[in-house]
DNA sequence: TGACATTGGGTGTGATAACACTTAAAATCC
DNA sequence: GGATTTTAAGTGTTATCACACCCAATGTCA
């Protein structure tokens, strides 16, 4: 039994239109899930975002990546990504080096420290992850996955 | 011709699951789809959580409703509604009344100025979910509602 | 009827988000 | 080679989030 989104919000009228329905889904999804995913994290010392920076830069290896690469590569957009760095840096996940060669490039590369809490999260954030969605399919999670990609194409 | 995800966010590697596929895209999804959602709500003067609370507001009538009942409400979670609403009424959208039976009740209101805004935004609000979304077929926009739903479930 | 628990609301405070603006270095162009 | 544009990063400031804690009114029950 799916659970309805009109009851979970204790709305009593019906929604507008589905465009509507669909989109305050996909809001309610996103922040209960994240929010459990939050949680989970919250005993390691570590928010959502910064555990996606640590990831992006482990993708990275050696060669580091610019700010505005990360900034890029983030799931979701954060206007601040220089003292998102600035407070990894001061908790040792990531250090920072200004190039030679081009004195406004600053490279973010993931320290020894960030490594070793990244490899500690593998398995439980793995296991998170399989708990909040392990009980649909994977005919059902492609559905979604791709019925989402659609949502967020511009026309 | 729908976006992959992997390129959005230039991830040179695979998932690491479906599980994990299907999380970040529904966190990637609403960002994106809510930073719209924000930046049409902006002129404004709103953000999409006062816009929110003024349609609960709205629903609930002359009768109002007290803080928790909006708290329960509120598509995503907020964990300090009291200021939220400390400056809905600090801009006339919403008023307090404290209760004279019991005097721990307070009950919360749309107010004219309230319902005015909300009435000029019902438009192009409107407007912007069809064109956030219009894109999908109904079938399309049900398999998906369907879908988070099931996302959002436990087990 | 007075201690204790519960409930509804609020406060204090530090961290983070959001947005506009600024600085510094490099590239480009007369 | 000096002015101008572009690019990368960083700063200032206000609003909001998040979390723990507090207060006052009511309920409960020995």
């Amino acid at each position: 039994m799916t659970p309805e989104l009109r009851d979970e919000i204790k709305q009593s009228r019906p929604f507008d239109s589905l465009e509507q329905e669909a989109l305050l889904s996909i809001e309610r999804t996103a922040a209960v899930l994240m929010h459990r995913f939050a949680d989970s994290l919250k005993a390691h010392g570590i928010t959502p975002t910064q555990y996606n920076v640590l990831r992006i830069l482990r993708g990275a290896g050696s060669a580091g990546l610019c700010r505005n690469e990360i900034r890029d590569r983030l799931v979701a957009q954060v206007p601040d990504v220089t003292r998102l760095l600035d407070r990894m840096e001061e908790s040792n996940m990531v250090e920072r080096e200004r190039a030679e060669d081009d004195r406004r490039h600053v490279t973010t590369r993931i320290t020894r420290d960030g490594l070793k809490l990244l490899k500690r999260l593998d398995a439980p954030v793995a296991e998170s992850h399989a708990q909040q969605l392990g009980h649909m399919s994977p005919v059902q999670l492609k559905s979604l996955i791709a019925l989402l990609a659609q949502a967020r194409e511009e026309h």
